[in-house]
Order: structure tokens, then C-alpha cells, then sequence
DNA sequence: CTAATAGTGTCTTTGAGACACTATGGC
DNA sequence: GCCATAGTGTCTCAAAGACACTATTAG
């Protein structure tokens, strides 16, 4: 009964998502060492025991080294595992999610990265095109009953944009004033400032966004808000 | 680069639950062996790579081993992982959620499991107490867009015992007829044997439940079934 | 002034939920 | 007949969403 079993590899992947003109596109790279060497795969790697506190811990230093990101959103997906996801063995491989607004990976080289709308995912190494399809759903799941969407923008950013996001993320459009309700944005609070989303997370900044039009108030969104209701 | 990091422990945990009388129950043992000798903790146990084909077989095996149950409801809830959270070291433990009707659990010798109130749980060992705790926000959770109750009732079961395992799981009344416009049960479907929910999931047997009444169709769920919209 | 987009008031329709009425068994 | 619980029809009120109107900038 304490015969020792042999232990798996345990690994964190993370899938990188971002929104680009044409909708939700993945960061992969290409493997160069086996296994599936010169295969598109997600970033990931080994826990590192005497460095990580946590599994979080061990998804941003993957991130971190690669790509010198620190993603603003990070979430646990789910773990796969099993014996044949790698030809090494059994192995476990915890799935991170993370969003990064398209404007900062402007810092990221080139070579790091090609990025895959995640409607057309080419062959990918291990299970990690199930690993994206599930990032996906995820996400467009819990950005019908969230402000997740916040976190595929800059730190400031107008409802206009807020709703183009959450249209790119779905496919699907709105009128604005639709989606003002929805957020649950009670009508007048925007000019005077005390525009707040349904689960108060929206923050009205005193800033406005300029143009050749009338300018657009500006807000941020500093932790994950629910709403009570799924609505898209 | 290649440097060979020390694997973590990897094992599965399945925080059990059941309806009870009042309420959600969760099944918990009384550890024999170090570490936490004496405390109570959940189910669990390491992997065995040369017999498990996956981690939901892992945790099937775990609990077939310690009661002879096999659940018809198994779900993946969280991975917990860290230094701290067994004195060993860094270690692994990939939380399943399982549902049992309560008849079910008679067969099980009352020395395997004592049953505690899920909103009185005690001190546990490792981190299972934040286990459970995970474990009914996501069952709770889940509940209000799912047919997932269903799986906490025998295979065949009326409407209105359905709305009181609801009613349990979210310690909140309502009437009959909200509860089954909840449901998206058409009326008049109930009679005519076409009653179906939102989800399309609940199927109406030809068997009724007797007793000192008006007979209640027996209804049965197959897999589980989501709504559109959250509604509790 | 016009063009362009931001913000809001109003109306319609849908649907959630309470209530009360009808149905059907055991006694 | 009565009691008890199952199943359903109806009404009300609130929220979702479309549309159109007003507001504020640049040029």
C-alpha cells in the first residue's frame, strides 16, 4: 500500500490570448527541442520547486521569461493529464489563461510569437489545441456575465471601445444604449461621473478622449466585476 | 537550461457531496497515516500511472477503492498546489467534485465517511478545507444555470422533489409554478409526457409516483443540461 | 454651418413571478 | 364527500432592447 508509484511530469501552459482588429488571437510559439520539435505550441514549462510559491507563481515566470509580460488578468483553466498527451510518459499539464491588451505586446519581439485567430487553430503540439479551445470558451462564456472583457484593453479606455470588445468577442453587435444597459450604466451617470457597471467595477476617470467628435469619457476597471445575470 | 527539477507530488482529491435532510453534506474520513494523523480530510490518493488512463479515472478509482461508489456525476474543479499545503514539500492535488443521491451513500459501511454540513465545516487537513469550500460555490454556482440537481436525486424523480433539492442547495423558497417556468417547462407539457426543460435534458417517464394525491410524473435527467440565463 | 460620435429619454414587447384555480389520487 | 398534492391559466410589474432625439467636439 506505500509501494512508491512513479511521478508524472507536471507542467503550466499558458494560453496568451489578445484581441486584434479581426477578433481573439493566440500566442504560440515554435518548439525547438523534442518533443514535437519545430511544431506551434503555447508557452509553458517545468514548475521550479524552489522558486514558485504557487502554480500563478509558475505561469507568470513562464511568461515573464519568454516575453518579459506580466499580464494584468491570469486565471486557472483546468488541468490535462494523462498518458499519451506526451510521448515521455504520463504527465499533468495545469492550464493558465491569460489576457493582454494588443497594445503591449507591441514590447514583444517579433520572433516570439505567431499569432492564430482562435476560430482557425492550426495542428498544435500536445493536447494544446484543446487547451485553447477551452481558454476560449472560458472566456466568451464568462464575458457574457463579466467585465472580463476590461482586461483586453488598455488601463483607460471608453464604453465605445468597451463595446466593440465585447462585440469582437462574440461576433455579435448591439445598440449602444443596449449595451450601457447591460453593464447595468444607469442613464446620466456617465457625464456626472458616477457611471458604475451593475457590479460596480466600472471607475469613470475625469479623463476624456479627444476627437473630431464629442469627447468620450475614459474608465478603468481595477478588479473583475459579475453581473447577476448572463446576458449576451 | 536542461537542468532537471524535482518533480512535486501529484494526487487527486474528491470532495464527495450529498443532500441530506438538511442540507449539502460533505463526506470526509479520519486519516490514519502521517501527515495529519487523526484529522479529518477528503478522499484522495496518488496517481497510478500504469493503471489510470486519466485523472477522472484516478479519482473514480480512489473512490471505488475507499467505498465501492461509483458516481454519476464527476467533474474536475480546481487544481490547489504549493509548498505549504503538505509538510512533505511542494505538491499537486487536482480536486474533482462528485454528487450522490443520498440512498446512494446507505451502501457505504458508516465507518468510511462521517458527513458534515458544508456551511459548518471543520478544520481539515492539507488545503481541503478551501477545497470544499470551492466545491460549493461551484456547485451552487453551476445549480443556478444547470440541471445539475438532478444528480444529487435517484434516477427517477418528481418535479417537486427536483425543486426542493434546489430549494436545499440555495436555502431560498419559490412557488411551483416560478420554479418550473425556471426550468422552461411549458405548460401543459407535464401531462402529455412532452414536458422538456430549457435545456432539453429532463425527460418525462411514463411512471408516476403515487401516494395520497394526485400522481406526480416521474422525470429522469441523462446528461446535463444548461439555460441560457442564470436564474437564483 | 456640417460631420461625427457620445450620451440619454421613451416606448414596446417579453418574460419572470405571485396567485388562484382546476385535476386526480387515497381515504 | 374530504384532504393533500400535482399541474396550469392569468395578471402584474419590471426589465430588455430598439429607436430616435439631444449634446459636444473638430473643422
Amino acid at each position: 500500500m506505500t509501494k512508491a508509484y512513479e511521478k508524472p511530469d507536471v507542467s503550466v501552459d499558458v494560453v496568451l490570448l489578445t484581441l486584434a482588429e479581426k477578433g481573439l488571437k493566440v500566442a504560440l510559439h515554435r518548439r525547438a527541442k523534442e518533443p514535437y520539435p519545430g511544431s506551434l505550441a503555447l508557452p509553458g514549462g517545468y514548475i521550479h520547486a524552489d522558486e514558485d510559491d504557487s502554480l500563478e507563481d509558475a505561469a507568470r515566470r513562464t511568461l515573464q521569461d519568454k516575453t518579459g509580460l506580466a499580464p494584468r488578468y491570469l486565471e486557472q483553466l483546468r488541468t490535462f493529464a494523462g498518458p499519451g498527451r506526451d510521448p515521455r510518459g504520463w504527465s499533468v499539464a495545469i492550464s493558465y489563461v491569460a489576457l493582454v491588451p494588443f497594445e503591449e505586446l507591441a514590447a514583444v519581439p517579433s520572433t516570439v510569437f505567431e499569432f492564430y485567430s482562435v476560430d482557425d487553430i492550426p495542428a498544435l503540439a500536445f493536447d494544446h489545441s484543446d487547451q485553447v479551445r477551452a481558454a476560449v470558451e472560458r472566456v466568451r462564456n464568462k464575458s457574457s456575465y463579466s467585465t472580463l472583457p476590461c482586461w483586453l484593453l488598455p488601463g483607460k479606455f471608453t464604453l465605445t471601445q468597451l463595446q466593440h470588445t465585447y462585440e469582437a468577442v462574440f461576433g455579435e453587435s448591439v445598440t449602444r444604449a443596449t449595451f450601457r444597459s447591460r453593464l447595468g450604466i444607469k442613464v446620466g451617470d456617465v457625464q456626472t461621473g458616477e457611471a458604475v457597471d451593475e457590479a460596480g467595477v466600472l471607475i469613470a476617470t475625469d479623463d476624456y478622449q479627444l476627437g473630431n467628435q464629442r469627447p468620450a469619457r475614459l474608465f478603468r476597471a481595477d478588479k473583475l466585476g459579475l453581473f447577476k445575470r448572463a446576458s449576451w
